[in-house]
DNA sequence: CGAATGGTTGAGACTCCTCAATTTGCGTGG
DNA sequence: CCACGCAAATTGAGGAGTCTCAACCATTCG
């Protein structure tokens, strides 16, 4: 874990959850924030946790799980750079996940504290993160509908789909290449798989000339409407 | 749909979203509420709409639905009574699901102007529909882990058990008796799985001795221990 | 080089789905 | 009140899809 200079621009630009204020309310709260990079695999919260951390993500992917009884781990969700960690009006209760890095990551860390002040005094930030946060419902029930009845393959696919879409590349025409930031037994813990289901569907799709895969984690993508077909074929 | 008295009661009691406020500001808000019943298969909310409604549920069960490209309907949540209903500040955007009674439904319901209104003149209130959003999302993410592993004698198991918590039976020491508000087929749409499967694990359960089948839709929770056991078996 | 981690591939078992027939429950109309 | 009709629920047989167990390959790191 380390403490870098303090983040002066990471509350001013892009997607924060404060764009919406006027530079000068900005100022006191971005002086507060404080830049903090994590490493592939580094927790920044454990369930149980009472003191929540409030963070913006930066740069990188972090992912939000739980541990069933049996000891399986299960992947809830992803945060992708301009999401928002952390509910410090819910001071009381204990978190209900872990929320850890997969892979480099780059954030902006508030106090709980200076965080609900700044709530508390700009009410478009809280209008805002209620926004955020249902819209984030809306994308996790979503996610329910296709978890509950999907095929392996539509799953699969529909992952790539989604990273495609949230990493920024793809932009429909060219053959494009990402690099997933999920291991096989990650993308098994996040789609409701496991290890080799997960690969055999990647083969699958490999085969049939839909993507490419060329080595690591990089994956190709070669017909992208077939992509997008196969993540809503639910039979 | 029939249109009743003003609800002077329903912002002002129980687990209304308002309860923190004092009086003097719950009137101006109680008087502009409207008590409406809907019976089982009326819509509230149909996905596309711009109009979004605002309401509390008094009385009944909703759910939340979306009809994926296949035309299976599949069920991302339920509303209890004192669940909130509508995201008026999302104006802008569409509802992404249906929102339909399953049982005859009694429900205060605010206009999206008023309700906006009361938001921005009651900080409580908008800090309590944020608390309550988030506790939501936790509860779908919940829902989302065990989806995704959970065998489908666990999923009906553990519908059982949360329909029993929710509906305020079943206070552990006796053998309590519930009338289940759906059907076979939509706790089908709601678990993704389908009837047929239900129907087994629910026979199943009544040959192990677990629950009671004495016709309809009742059911007998006999062994509430063994019943929580199975909602969270795995294998 | 060996160990460790991540990924691929194969064979068999098991769960759940599909299709089909039958039974139960309930409201309607005779 | 009973017969009928319809929707919901149950039960069975067979098949498809995914998991389990196991072996093998690729890459990285000490």
């Amino acid at each position: 874990m380390v403490f870098e200079q303090n983040c002066r621009n990471c509350a001013v630009r892009g997607q924060a959850l404060c764009a919406a204020l006027p530079d000068a309310d900005l100022l006191p709260l971005a002086r507060e924030g404080v830049q903090r990079r994590l490493a592939r695999g580094e927790v920044l919260v454990r369930a149980g946790d009472t003191a929540r951390p409030c963070a913006n993500i930066q740069r990188g992917l972090m992912k939000i799980c739980q541990t069933n009884p049996a000891g399986q781990e299960v992947i809830v969700g992803l945060l992708w750079p301009g999401d928002f960690v952390g509910a410090p009006w819910a001071a009381a209760a204990e978190a209900g996940h872990d929320v850890v890095a997969l892979t480099p990551v780059t954030l902006c860390q508030f106090p709980a504290r200076v965080m609900e002040r700044a709530l508390d005094a700009h009410k478009a930030m809280e209008r805002e993160l209620l926004a955020r946060t249902l819209a984030e419902l809306e994308r996790v029930r979503a996610r329910l509908g296709s978890l509950a009845r999907a095929t392996a393959l539509a799953r699969v696919a529909g992952f790539l789909v989604e990273t495609i879409e949230r990493s920024g590349a793809g932009d429909g025409d060219s053959v494009t290449m990402i690099e997933l930031p999920l291991t096989r037994g990650e993308m098994a813990d996040l789609l409701g798989l496991t290890i080799e289901t997960v690969s055999r569907q990647m083969t699958r799709l490999k085969q049939a000339g839909v993507i490419g895969l060329p080595g690591g984690r990089r994956v190709v993508i070669q017909d992208p409407d077939a992509l997008a077909e196969a993540a809503d074929d639910l039979a």
